[in-house]
DNA sequence: ACCTGAACACCGTTCAAGT
DNA sequence: ACCTGAACACCGTTCAAGT
């Protein structure tokens, strides 16, 4: 029998546990949420939360992005599988990129990614150098998913939205992406490289002389990276906080409208939220005003005339 | 005396701490560089590397970006200056943001902070809750160095440049700071929300309907991020591998080339790198062709006709 | 009550011991 | 020789013991 002293956070914790245990939750349903754990049984949202936490850390729930806490899949019977396959490159960078599509860049780490593979950390370095290099493969592996076409649509205009495009879904699809290109000598990964090939020679043959067709080519990118860099980290910042953490939102709503009261913001006070959280709708609106730029200098053969 | 089976990156560390020790090397004179090593001493590259690396794991030299490696100042002499000061926010921030951008993003820590402060990691949290906390602060004084000027010079473009070039200099500055920033949600650091609310005052009345006001505003600073951030793992990987290792520089060379000789990439192996080195040159690019993509867009009302 | 050292639960990687 | 566990030198932060 429990102790009348167990904290009220554990009788949370067994109660969920039974109901899996028991089969009333299965593998992929969701466990109620932290609102409604307050709800259920009468505590603070502390406490819910930290409820939760414990069965994450416990590995029978996990976060799953936009579907709140989900029953995890039980660990593979050994039995059934007989042997593990072999420990190969292509196998570490898999779980690699699998755990920072889940869960961001933070997840990938030498040990666990190991654990996840069931050998020793050290094992992993038969097949990588360094963690660096192991970021490196995923870049590549990433990269790879979307290869440009060949020789891409006419006009130039079409290329360069297309190879943005394809920047612009990786991104999206592996939100660690962005981060890990922008803290790598691109220079590494070849399949990144490649795009820049892709770009430079959609910029060729138009009259531009290759400085210009250089800085063209490093620069829009860049301006695609950046973009994806600022949703990258409100997914991580979710992530950090825990699907059910409403709490911590409301909280930051509370500092935010705190500071508007102050009078010192009334143009960002008055920003449209829908607009702000459409990150589709702000890359396509940078996009076009880059390619709306090059365009003029096409057409003008240098910069239109400052007409402040 | 010296076994003959010591290591010979000893006997140089310990020929260089005499120099220092002398008086010959003072603060603030660069040491030899591996290269002058590698004649000097005539051993190999890896041996010099290894020698400066553990001078300045010891503390006695330190890489100064740009400068090659140099002799640090000696520790504070404890009776010059009576007590210590007392432990502030200000003081911690100070001493986090000059490690910072002495040593890049990961030279802060909090127990690094805190031992270069004479006291316990823990006393940190009694100014700030957490690392988090910190680095938000750190941001803010960046900010603050640079106040965007009220009413500030006439017409959009002039404005929107100043902003950009405002923060291009800060990013450039601090080479931690652009990744804080697409680190941080911007709403909890009110210096930074200053430049989006100076920003959509400089777009406000030219016509433009709020929606694509508050685009732009976001969609130009991210922009100037996603440059900054290429610079930032440039300087990243120099400082990491530390100012003398030319052996490494050399072998990505090698890769380089062998990737070059492939032929996969004829037109990134004819790229001037004075351009791609050319940071500065790169921003103004990217700026010109935003604001001229904004320019188009004020005087026709409407994106350019499409001419591929 | 305020302050902070010990401890916990992590890292990446070196090194040397095992086979 | 190949493989990998133990160990090192770090992290941020919780917790409880000290004042």
């Amino acid at each position: 029998m429990t102790k009348g002293t167990e904290p009220p956070y554990l009788r949370i914790v067994s109660a969920i546990r039974d109901r899996i245990a028991r089969g009333e939750l299965r593998p992929g349903d969701r466990v109620p949420s932290t609102r409604s754990i307050t709800r259920e049984w009468g505590v603070a949202m502390a406490t819910a939360t930290k409820a939760l936490a414990e069965l994450r850390r416990e590995g029978l729930v996990e976060a799953r992005r936009g579907a709140g806490t989900v029953v995890s899949a039980p660990p593979q019977p050994p039995p059934d599988r007989p042997a593990e396959p072999a420990l190969t490159l292509q196998r570490i960078v898999a779980t690699a990129v699998a755990a920072a599509d889940a869960e961001g860049t933070k997840a990938v780490s030498m040990r666990r990614i190991a654990a996840e593979l069931g050998v020793g950390p050290m094992s992993l370095y038969r097949h990588v150098a360094s963690k660096d290099e192991l970021v490196r493969e995923m870049m590549r592996v990433a990269f790879l998913e979307r290869p440009l076409p060949e020789p891409g649509p006419p006009g130039w205009r079409a290329k360069l939205e297309l190879v943005c495009r394809t920047q612009w879904e990786l991104y999206l699809r592996h939100p660690w992406l962005a981060s890990a290109v922008s803290m790598t000598r691109p220079q590494l990964v070849p399949e990144a490289m490649a795009h820049t090939e892709w770009t430079l020679r959609a910029l060729d043959g138009l009259g531009l002389d290759p400085d210009e067709i250089a800085r063209e080519a490093l620069t829009l990118p860049s301006m695609v990276r950046g973009l994806a860099l600022s949703r990258e980290s409100e997914a991580e910042a979710e992530e950090a906080t825990g699907v059910g953490a409403e709490q911590w939102w409301r909280s930051l709503d509370d500092q935010v409208r705190a500071l508007y009261a102050t009078g010192r913001f009334p143009m960002l006070a008055g920003l449209d939220s829908e607009i702000v959280d459409d990150i589709d709708g702000l890359f396509e609106h940078a996009l076009t005003r880059n390619l709306d730029g090059l365009q003029a200098r096409l057409e003008h053969g240098t910069a239109p005339a400052r007409r402040p």
